[in-house]
DNA sequence: ACTATTCTTTACTGATCGGTCATAAATTAG
DNA sequence: CTAATTTATGACCGATCAGTAAAGAATAGT
């Protein structure tokens, strides 16, 4: 998985993933049928690994919107290094002209901004954040922050003033 | 260069640019050197050509606020296709890996978020911006904000939404 | 202990990659 | 019109690609 995240799709060889893996060509082959699915296979375990990082700590604090502050952070961290995003790298790379990719990524998404909503919904039921702005556009307005962080951290931002942005964006609810 | 945009570095053999220029596999190697350099060359070209446009539509009108406005169109119009902007796709596949490239889209982005500081600091002299809002900072919100666009679009969101967020954040400068 | 079966390893395939080079065509010079 | 020089062409190169299949090692069944 590691592999993928961080090289990509294309310029990441089966040699490549043999040496991460520690197996050889065969029984990657054998195992998980060609470099499609093994990639697919990647791209949900990562998925579920994030979301599973990402829906722990969203309970942690009796208040919501600390818990959207503490789940925000904790993607926000995991993006800036140069590795980025899986979800965001395989969105460019790949959902164009892979419509396996396309689907498991708008369901991936889609699960995503649900939860990110919800988090919202709750904070703004506890009067944390204004409650005329709909959870649905905030939560889209923090996925497309998150996804443009997670791009430019690679290419000329340093991480801070990205992650001040998104503090910002935050702030700019309550 | 449509080729590279479309399809990324490393997913774009040199006879997918062969089709695509007309030229055969010699021509192109003897006019640019190596793959790598014709890459180069149609990175800073696709990114003289949309700044030109940019820059074009960015005196249309009197109004500062107005020529932000139809600049922001003018690039998320072009970033709405499935091709995304040919600049984010870059960052993402090679500039964690490619120092010359990262070199590249650091200049071209830093003059960008320069010029779109500067359209903003004009409307705030003009009154169509709150002044206590720092410049640059609505710019990093903004290239932010069109990145993560770009980048969602491909994936699991219409166009619209994604408009309709832009000239949310927009509004929320007034 | 012996056989049957599964898993592991690696040599191999055809295709395609980026890149080169000798030749052919075209252009210019005299 | 011919010779010299530039430009266009595609056959060719070694390397590497994703993927296969046969041989070898380990395990399980009886």
């Amino acid at each position: 998985m590691d592999a993928f995240w961080t090289k990509g799709y294309e310029a990441t060889s089966m040699s490549d993933l043999c040496c991460r893996t520690g197996l050889h060509k065969g029984s990657l082959y054998q195992a998980f049928g060609d470099k499609h699915k093994l990639f697919m296979e990647s791209l949900h375990h990562y998925a579920d690994v994030e979301f599973g990082k990402a829906a722990a700590v969203a309970y942690d604090s009796e208040s919501p919107l600390e818990n959207i502050r503490a789940m925000v952070d904790m993607i926000a961290s995991e993006a800036k290094s140069e590795k980025g995003c899986m979800m965001v790298n395989t969105m460019v790379e790949l959902a164009p002209h892979d419509p396996e990719v396309r689907e498991a990524l708008k369901t991936i998404s889609r699960k995503r901004m649900r939860f990110i909503a919800d988090m919202i919904g709750k904070a703004q039921q506890a009067g944390e954040i204004r409650a005329e702005l709909a959870p649905e556009k905030l939560a889209l307005q923090l996925m497309v922050t998150l996804a443009g962080s997670a791009t430019l951290v690679k290419a000329f931002m340093d991480g801070q003033p990205l992650l001040d942005n998104i503090e910002n964006l935050i702030d700019s609810w309550v």
